[in-house]
DNA sequence: TTATTGTCTACCAATTAAATAGGAATTATG
DNA sequence: CATAATTCCTATTTAATTGGTAGACAATAA
C-alpha cells in the first residue's frame, strides 16, 4: 500500500508546474533542481506523465514542460494512475484492465476479487477527489512557512 | 498500491479458520492443502498473525491453529497491518509510527505528508469496517457454486 | 551551425518479496 | 520412554520490482 518514489516525484513535479501559470514551460533541469529529484530519472517520470495526457512538452531551446490542464481538472488518481498504474489491491481488481491473480483458479468466482473491487474503487474515489490544485495550494502555504527551495547543484 | 501475496494468503488461512468452530484448530499443513499455499511459507504467515494476536496455536500431536478472537471482532485492516505493516502511503504518514522519508527535509512542514495522512486516514477507514466475518460470508457463497478445494498434494 | 532541450531504450544496482531449508521445542499416544 | 506430529524460529536462497544511470537521437531557437 505505499506509494513508489516515482509518483512522489510527479507529484512534486506537478506542484512546480502548477505554481507556473500555464503558458510558460518549466526545463527538467529547473525542475530538479528545485526539488532535488535526479534529473534523469524525472526525465523517464514526465515522460509518462505526458503520455497519460497530464502535461505537455516543447523541444529545444528554451522549451520544457507545462501542465496541459488545470490544476483543478487533475487528481491524484489520474496522477498516481499514470506513474504506477492501477490502484486496485489485486491485478483482478482493477476496473480498467483485470488479470486473473496467479495462483487463483478461476477469476470469475474468486470472492476475494469481490472484496478488492469494492476496495479499490473506495480508494480511487478518495483519491479521485483530490487535485492538484488542492496539492498546490497546500504546498504554497507550507512554503510560506519553510520554504524548501534550495541552492543545490543537480 | 498492492496488496503483497502474504497479505492474501493470511485473507485466504483466516477464513479457513473463520469457518471452522473456535474450539477446533487446523494445521498448517490442513490450511496450505486447502488453499494451496506454500507450507513453510504460511508457517511465517501465521507465526506473524499469531505475534499479532489474531490466532492462537497449539502445539505438539494434532495441534494447529484457531482463531483467538470472533470473526465478527477482526477487520481486514487488522489483518493486513499484521502482515504488511501501516496501511499508509508514505513511511511519514503512519499514525502509529511516522518516520521522516528518505529525501524530504523537514517532516514537520512537508505538505505532501499532511494529504498522505488524510488519505491513509480515509483507507483504513475503508478497510476497518470490512470484517472477517464479512470475508467468510463471501468465501461461503462463491464455494457454494464453485468449491476449490483441492486433491492436490502439497 | 551550435547549444539546448526533450525522447527513447537499454542497462545496472539496490531493495524487497517470495520461497525454501533445517533444526529446536512441544505434545499426544502407544 | 520412544516416536511421530506438530508449531517455533532463523537463516538462506531466489525472483521480482524499484530506483537510478547512460547514451544516442531528434527537434528547435538563436
Ligand atoms: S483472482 Fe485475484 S484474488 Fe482471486
Ligand atoms: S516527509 Fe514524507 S513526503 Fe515529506
Amino acid at each position: 500500500m505505499r506509494l513508489s518514489k516515482k509518483s512522489v516525484y510527479a507529484l512534486r513535479a506537478l506542484t512546480c508546474l502548477g505554481a507556473s501559470t500555464a503558458s510558460e514551460v518549466v526545463s527538467i533541469h529547473a525542475i530538479a533542481r528545485q526539488e532535488r529529484i535526479p534529473k534523469k530519472f524525472l526525465e523517464q517520470v514526465l515522460l509518462a506523465l505526458k503520455k497519460a495526457g497530464i502535461v505537455q512538452s516543447s523541444r529545444g531551446k528554451g522549451g520544457g514542460y507545462a501542465l496541459r490542464v488545470a490544476p483543478a481538472q487533475v487528481t491524484l488518481g489520474d496522477i498516481i494512475r499514470a506513474i504506477d498504474g492501477p490502484l486496485a489491491p489485486l491485478p483482478c481488481a482493477s476496473a480498467v484492465s483485470p488479470v486473473k491473480c496467479p495462483g487463483c483458479l478461476d477469476v470469475e468466482s474468486c470472492w476475494l476479487r469481490g472484496v478488492m473491487t469494492e476496495v479499490g474503487a473506495e480508494v480511487s474515489a478518495v483519491l479521485d477527489h483530490i487535485t492538484l490544485a488542492d496539492l498546490c495550494r497546500r504546498a504554497a502555504l507550507s512554503q510560506r512557512r519553510s520554504p524548501h527551495v534550495l541552492m543545490y547543484e543537480i
